[in-house]
RNA sequence: GGGCGCGUAGCUCAGCGGUAGAGCACUACCUUGACAUGGUAGGGGUCACUGGUUCGAUCCCAGUCGUGCCCA
């Protein structure tokens, strides 16, 4: 083996391999409950980011462990059309040609989009191998495939024949630069700043005005009435009155609605039915007409006065508020901050729109999902999620499911020339279901189904469904969704409610939900921040000027390039060092809290490098040991050897208790902890004089738990380093002759029993051994003297526990001898170090000064002593000693005999030494 | 406005009723035959603040301040 890990070196051949071996396509037939986990099918064209790679380990994680445990394990890949997100990508690039989907037509364009598809589809398959992820590629699908398409338009139907799909016309988010509708989903609400401008309405007969306030003065043109409060004094006089409409010569009525809140600006507000939520329902409540002003790009249409017909709605706003100023109708002007809705993918401001779409009523499918989560069916890991989830559920609005594009799933029905419309799985099937003959002409829907809409029956759809499949019966319902809280609504929420309705099941009995992935500082991860992190590059490396090259380049804003480089300049002016992908990984796992964010610490990569290392060297020096040497499994066992096996045992318990919680930050702590604090700081020392100077037959059984040890340590960890266990597995399987190609198929290890002997014994010389090298250090005795440590109180264990374990002491304190002296000896030119009752006298023959020494006890005096003070407060404390638990007392009361006698031996030290006149 | 979180060592985070923990960073010493991507020893925290419950509170409760997210 290298003296060094190098992780470049192991990773590349091992997933292919595995992969084409078939480890990661389940045996239906094996013994043992199915476990499944769905890959949340990322986008087609997509690549890894952060917080892919963090999930993908996650569940990768899972899948190996429950396939170790012996169980059909099946993770089932997949990608997602994303039908507006890919079919954006697709429009820009054409329009750099300058070309758009109009220009090229349906079909050419949809042919386009595959063929983009084909071209970018497979980067993130490709990437998601670079991770190790163990998913089943041979049973790979996309959302478009045919027969996902087919359960997709099945569905469609089976619910419009329940009536729990319709199509309405009514308000929608549009898109005005996409031109389609978005569900609310998409929608994000933002603060920004505007103004809110008062308007005067003047008043029909009488003369005088109304004041209206709006943020969006352009709807002015839509309005149909201006509402006031039933019970304001201020203007029920006027209900009934009619105002003109500024610019438009049209009159509009005033009427009384309690939607109106009269504490809010003058207590009149504009209605305008064609073009705000709110006030389409009022303007439903009263009969008003809608008056739609804009055309699909929100520009201004032909019921629009003609002066501003044509202008884009922001261009007719600025022309509206001059046109009210020139009339002396503008009364006021007041900056103003907002809720501006824009989409989430297109980015521009979404106008409330009036067309035709289809809508899932949401109602009759959300009740039962309730329920399942309600009942625990379904269980949400952490458990406070379901308190979002019912929240939202609980106020849930029907889904718009139509969109106005060409890449997705079309939607299957069919209009004749009078209006009629015929749904069905083909166009055949609709003329049959509505006894129509071929001499009706028939045209397809133009629109498609919502990405979501496919999405949220990939649990089953994936596994074969309509069909009732092997893979189906077996995997469904699958065992644990892991997931972010950002997509609770759009997918998990859906897909429990499709799931229920259409197997009568639940899609997945736990919803592990992880943070997201922010930077060093907190900071949302953002291409236009300049802070994103790839992870590829975080296991290959990346050269400082391609990174700042990578992060400055395809900006929506070019001109924040300088700051970004500036930024990347600084933060890593040596470039990122290749990790490997273990060590990512590993990171990852450590990161994996109960938290909602996750700050993304290099640092703590670079530590998992470093453990990578360690588990590295710890495996070449075992190798080494056993090289050449034939090892059996031995008769007797030194108490080193039980200690570390006993050891092992209590992490491996405590491993499968935090797998089982998805704590993987405390999974893998655990597991760090011990191989480095316990097999490596201690029992590869112990194994060296062990080697050296025991027996044949205590040499063998050394080997032996080191290699066995090692061998399940590596079984343990493999879920979490798929790469490096496996590299050194290959290497300590045959000195073990054991069976099997591979770590990914051994079974999970099994725990050994506590060992309190040898756990007792182990915990001795470790404090033996740390007060030597405490005294050593503290008082610069140089490592390479060897000292004679005298022996002095202690009990008969101690005695006896000396006898087994000095050869070891002699060679790990580097102690020439060990003595034992009376209690009369002379302990004044001695340093003194205290294990329980056992007095460790080091003399010190004029290496350090008395005062030296003097000051060193003094410290360790000190803190005693406010331990000893704290203890006998407490004991001292009746309402403690007769409240407290019995065992709490107990551990107090021999707490404070310590206390008491170390500070006693301290102080006599502290005289003897006084005693000299130092 | 409603809901959900968070505030613990310089930084990133665990812990969550019984004497404060990890990684990174820091200090000193050490190239000893696994590992300097290392070893040994060490420094560093009134666990945001104020009250309350309790024999005992970083942990439970209430409030305050700061901060983040979701929904309207």
């Amino acid at each position: 083996m290298d003296k060094s890990y190098s992780p470049a070196d192991i990773e590349r051949r091992w997933y292919e391999t595995w992969d084409e071996r078939g480890y990661f396509t389940p045996d239906i037939d094996a013994d043992g409950a199915p476990f499944c986990i769905m890959l949340p099918p990322p986008n087609v064209t997509g690549s890894l980011h952060m917080g892919h790679a963090f999930q993908d380990t996650i569940m990768d994680i899972l899948t190996r462990y429950h396939r170790m445990l012996g169980r059909p394990t099946l993770w089932q890949p997949g990608t997602d059309h994303a039908g507006i997100a890919t079919q954006m990508v697709v429009e820009r690039k054409l329009a750099s040609e300058g070309v758009s989907r109009h220009d090229l037509g349906r079909e050419a364009f949809v042919d386009a989009v595959w063929r983009w598809k084909e071209e970018s589809g497979g980067t993130i398959e490709r990437q998601m191998r670079r991770l190790g992820a163990s998913v089943d590629w041979e049973h790979h699908r996309f959302t478009m495939d045919d027969a996902l398409s087919d359960a997709v338009t099945r569905v469609f139907v089976d619910l419009f024949d329940d009536g729990l799909i319709e199509r309405r016309k009514r308000l929608v988010n549009w898109d005005p630069e996409l031109h389609t509708a978005l569900s609310d989903l998409e929608v994000i609400n933002e603060e920004e700043s505007g103004h809110l401008w008062h308007i005067r309405y003047p008043l029909v007969s009488g003369g005088g005005h109304l004041v209206v306030a709006t943020t969006r003065p352009e709807t002015l043109l839509g309005d149909a009435a201006v509402a006031v409060h039933p019970e304001d004094e201020r203007y029920t006089s006027l209900v009934g009155e009619e105002l003109e409409l500024p610019l438009t010569g049209r009159r509009i009525p005033v009427i009384a609605d309690d939607y109106v809140d009269p504490e809010f600006g003058t207590g009149c507000v504009k209605i305008t039915p064609a073009h705000d939520f709110n006030d389409y329902d009022v303007g439903q409540r009263h009969d008003l007409p809608l008056i739609n002003v804009l055309e699909p790009d929100a520009s201004l249409g032909d019921e629009a006065p003609e002066a501003y017909r044509g202008l884009d709605r922001f261009e007719a706003r600025k022309r509206v508020v001059a046109d009210l100023d020139e009339a002396g109708l503008l009364e006021q002007v007041d900056n103003h901050t907002l809720m501006v809705p824009r989409g989430d993918r297109s980015g521009q401001v979404v106008e409330p729109y009036l067309t035709d779409q289809w809508y899932v009523k949401i109602g009759p499918l959300a009740r039962p999902a309730i329920e399942a989560v309600e009942s625990g069916k379904v269980r949400f890991v952490p458990e406070n999620w379901s308190k979002t989830y019912f929240e939202w559920m609980n106020n849930i609005q029907d889904w718009c499911i139509s969109r106005q594009l060409w890449w997705g799933h079309r939607i299957p029905a069919w209009y004749d020339d009078h209006g009629g419309v015929h749904v069905g799985r083909d166009e055949a099937d609709a003329r049959r279901r509505s006894k129509l003959d071929d001499s009706v002409a028939l045209r397809q829907d133009e629109d498609v189904l919502d990405t979501w809409f496919s999405s949220a029956l990939w649990p089953f759809t994936t596994l074969g469904w309509p069909d009732q499949t092997r893979r189906l019966d077996t995997f469904y319902p699958t065992s644990v969704l892991v997931t972010g809280f950002d997509i609770i609504f759009f997918w998990v929420a859906r897909m429990i409610m499709m799931g229920l309705r259409f197997t009568g099941d639940v899609p997945f009995h736990e919803v592990y939900i992880h943070g997201l992935i922010r930077d060093g500082r907190g900071q949302k991860m953002s291409k236009s921040k300049g802070n994103v992190l790839d992870p590829i590059d975080l296991i290959d490396g990346i050269e400082l000027e391609p990174l700042v090259a990578k992060r400055t380049t395809g900006l929506m804003q070019p001109r924040m390039a300088p700051d970004i480089e500036k930024a990347t300049r600084r933060e890593f002016p040596d470039g990122i060092p290749a990790f490997g992908c273990d060590a990512l990984r590993f990171t990852f796992a450590n990161l994996a809290t109960t938290g909602r964010d996750i700050s993304f610490d290099l640092g703590r990569v670079e530590g998992n490098r470093n453990f990578c290392n360690k588990l590295w060297n710890a495996a070449r020096y075992v190798l080494m040991q056993t090289e050449g040497q034939p090892v059996t499994a031995p008769e007797q066992l030194s108490l080193a050897d039980r200690w570390i096996l006993s050891r092992l045992g209590a992490m491996l318990r405590e491993l499968q208790s935090h797998l089982a919680g998805y704590r993987m930050d405390l999974a893998s702590q655990a597991l760090y902890e011990f191989v480095w604090n316990e097999y490596c700081d201690w029992y590869l020392e112990l194994s060296k004089p062990a080697l050296q100077e025991g027996t044949d037959e205590e040499r063998n059984a050394t080997r032996h738990t080191l290699l066995t040890v090692l061998e399940q340590t590596l079984r343990a960890l493999h879920p979490f380093v798929p790469y490096i266990t496996e590299e050194i597995w290959q290497r300590v399987a045959p000195p073990l002759n054991l069976d099997g190609d591979s770590i990914v198929i051994r079974p999970w290890p099994e725990a050994a029993a506590v060992d309190p002997e040898a756990d007792a014994h182990a915990e001795w010389i470790k404090a033996v051994l740390r007060a030597v090298r405490r005294v050593r250090s503290e008082l610069n005795v140089p490592p390479s003297k060897g000292l004679m440590v005298q022996l002095q109180g202690g009990t008969d264990e101690d005695r006896e526990r000396l006898l087994r374990a000095e050869a070891l002491l002699r060679s790990l304190g580097r102690i020439e001898a060990f003595e034992w002296v009376g209690d009369q000896a002379d302990a004044s030119q001695c340093a003194v170090a205290l294990v329980g009752e056992l007095r460790l006298l080091i003399p010190l023959q004029g290496l350090v000064d008395v005062s030296e020494e003097t000051r060193r006890l003094r410290k360790l005096l000190d803190k005693e002593s406010q331990a000893l003070d704290r203890s006998r407060a407490k004991m001292g404390n009746a309402r403690f000693v007769d409240n407290a638990p019995e065992d709490v007392v107990a551990q107090e009361r021999e707490r404070l005999a310590g206390h008491e006698a170390t500070v006693a031996e301290l102080e006599a030290q502290i005289e003897r030494l006084a005693g000299l006149g130092g």
